[in-house]
DNA sequence: CAGCAGCCCTAGCGTTGCTAGGATCACAAG
DNA sequence: CTTGTGATCCTAGCAACGCTAGGGCTGCTG
């Protein structure tokens, strides 16, 4: 029993521990750098010890982006708590892309780059269900009639075409605060 | 003279066929499919033709991405004719999103692979600036007193944000047209 | 007809994600 | 303390990837 459960215990804190370096070695050089040898090399174990977790490259990336939408959601709590209610969006909107410009990997990861994981259902990581909730409570004085889920996932998705067509420079990066000045202004306050 | 021009033609028509194969696969199979053997084997080449051609598979996809700026703006100047001008936003929209969901390959090559395209600048190639120009008129109608351009970007954005997170899953689908709906209505119309 | 220049293919390099198989270690039983 | 057993982990290798070097063939030129 005591020899069962070290084992258990040792092999989270190996699965922990890959994941962290997977997270590290993106943020450092982007997800082209992280291959299986290099992530094997910096955990000091081989390759087909990551098999054994993960069922591949994918699926540690996966729980990458799991990671990712908990620092984002403890993020955007931060700003909700910090900023009173109507004003919250603001904060939220420039939490958000500030976060996908500071942490391109991680954003990576959660939009670009998994996509096995469940999103819109209910059997999708609670990280995920937490960061939306966040966004919906700072939506919802500007709802209006409209259901706040369906504002919030319009929002959510204008937040999301900002940060990444800036990232891609797509967008001149210079105007945008302006942009989001601009979003803000059209969410804000319900037109009836 | 004569010998030279016919070469320069066969040159360029064979740089028509590589591309056109590369987006009929990707569009058929996705990007993951095009790999450059089977692309050489598909326009009945070796593969080192398609390098005095083209730098890299970048670049390939570049070219495919400029053909799809074309196709895009084509479709948006057709719906932009076929509605009356204010009106003509829903419509813009609507073709945008409808567009991104049909030819999902070609979408991708667009805004998430391709890094290497100039975007927001003078020297981006001539398609890209007539596509955005087609929502520019249809969104300045509704700019109110920001800048058309200003607004477009945002604009743009937000469809874009809300066609690559459907497509993804991240959005649920059945409540796309709702989504639609909710942003035309908060950029219909300037609120001063 | 001889020489030359350009085109294009065969072959191969280094790297990728992933897997099979055997060696090695820690534990339990006699 | 020795022996058997079971899990663990590593070495080695596979197929496929993007890309490139080098030589043979074709066809134009003088």
């Amino acid at each position: 029993m005591s020899i069962q459960s070290r084992r258990e215990r040792e092999r989270a804190e190996r699965e922990k521990l890959i994941v962290t370096a997977a997270r590290e070695l993106a943020e450092a050089e982007g997800w082209d750098a992280v291959t299986t040898r290099r992530l094997a090399e910096q955990v000091e174990y081989s390759q087909p010890v990551l098999y054994s977790h993960f069922a591949g490259k994918d699926a540690i990336m996966a729980a990458v982006a799991v990671e990712g939408f908990a620092d984002l959601g403890e993020a955007l709590a931060a700003a909700r708590a910090r900023v009173a209610a109507p004003e919250a969006l603001a904060a939220v909107a420039e939490t958000y892309t500030s976060f996908a410009e500071r942490r391109p990997a991680l954003y990576d990861a959660m939009f670009s780059q998994a996509v096995d994981l469940p999103f819109a259902t209910a059997d999708a990581p609670e990280p995920l269900h937490t960061a939306f909730n966040e966004i919906v409570e700072a939506v919802r004085p500007h709802a209006g009639a409209a259901h706040p889920a369906l504002v919030t996932e319009t929002f959510w998705a204008a937040l999301h075409g900002l940060a990444t067509l800036t990232r891609g420079r797509r967008l001149p990066r210079h105007a945008h605060d302006d942009r989001l000045a601009l979003l803000l202004a059209r969410f804000t306050r319900a037109p009836d």
